[in-house]
DNA sequence: TATTTAATGATATATAATATCAATAAGAAT
DNA sequence: ATTCTTATTGATATTATATATCATTAAATA
């Protein structure tokens, strides 16, 4: 009993975000996958990004100055955001846990999720 | 030699964003300006936020999920926000500048600004 | 008080994302 | 294989947040 159907659009949507490794917008996916499937909608891809994210197949990333980014890695990891050009690199927080244990919070607050994301200027707009 | 001028409602602006302690958007500013200002315009207090943001008098807090926000307080703090309500409130964490000496990113990024934002459930909510 | 121009108010525009709805097609039932 | 049900699509409208534009207003100074 499957509530959820195969559609060509969805399972190309999953393998483009899959093939592009640089945390793409609704926006860049939808111009990816418009090459192989030309009338396809940016709300069915919208749609099915987000499906994806609910169904575990993908992860958002949200950054606070534009358009949401998804990501194809699954592991728990942060990003760090240029905010010159807009790009998002992965990041590894070793010292995270033991951070989160000593810091304090309003009360009874129930801690689900921690986002961290660095800004600066990346390696490339650096050379500019 | 002053470039900005200080009027009437640029210092109503300021004022409420320091007698609002919830971290008041923009929206929120405006209803609260208008009550004093009937004609102000929302371009307006989104004009003076940013300006406001500039010369260091108030901050934005930028949430992923809606619109900006703005804090009176001007120490280096971190945030937490329910996602039920949209409530923030204010975090320490004293274990930041050590996590961040042992965090690995892109090779050659430079990092100005950290910004971590705590997801979960405020106690208001948990009651409900 | 007159002058200069930063700032305002009103509106238009931009951007990201969701909502609506008739038409289509995936997958089950026959 | 064909029919049926309804999830999904594509097109478009709408919402929300924020910025851009521009004639008018009003700070600050001369």
């Amino acid at each position: 009993m499957s509530i959820s159907r195969n559609t060509i659009q969805r399972s190309l949507i999953l393998q483009t975000v899959r093939s592009l490794h640089h945390h793409p917008t609704a926006e860049e996916i939808y111009r990816e996958t418009v090459k192989y499937h030309p009338n396809i909608s940016k709300a069915t891809v919208y749609r099915n990004l987000n499906l994806l994210v609910q169904q575990g197949e993908i992860l958002k990333v949200e950054v606070p100055d534009g358009a949401d980014h998804f990501d194809f890695k699954l592991q728990y990891h942060h990003h760090a955001y240029c905010h010159k050009c807009g790009s998002i690199y992965d990041m590894e927080m070793p010292a995270l846990e033991d951070m989160m244990e000593r810091a304090k919070g309003p009360q009874d607050f129930l801690l689900e999720e921690c986002n961290i994301l660095f800004r600066g200027v990346c390696s490339k707009c650096r050379q500019k």
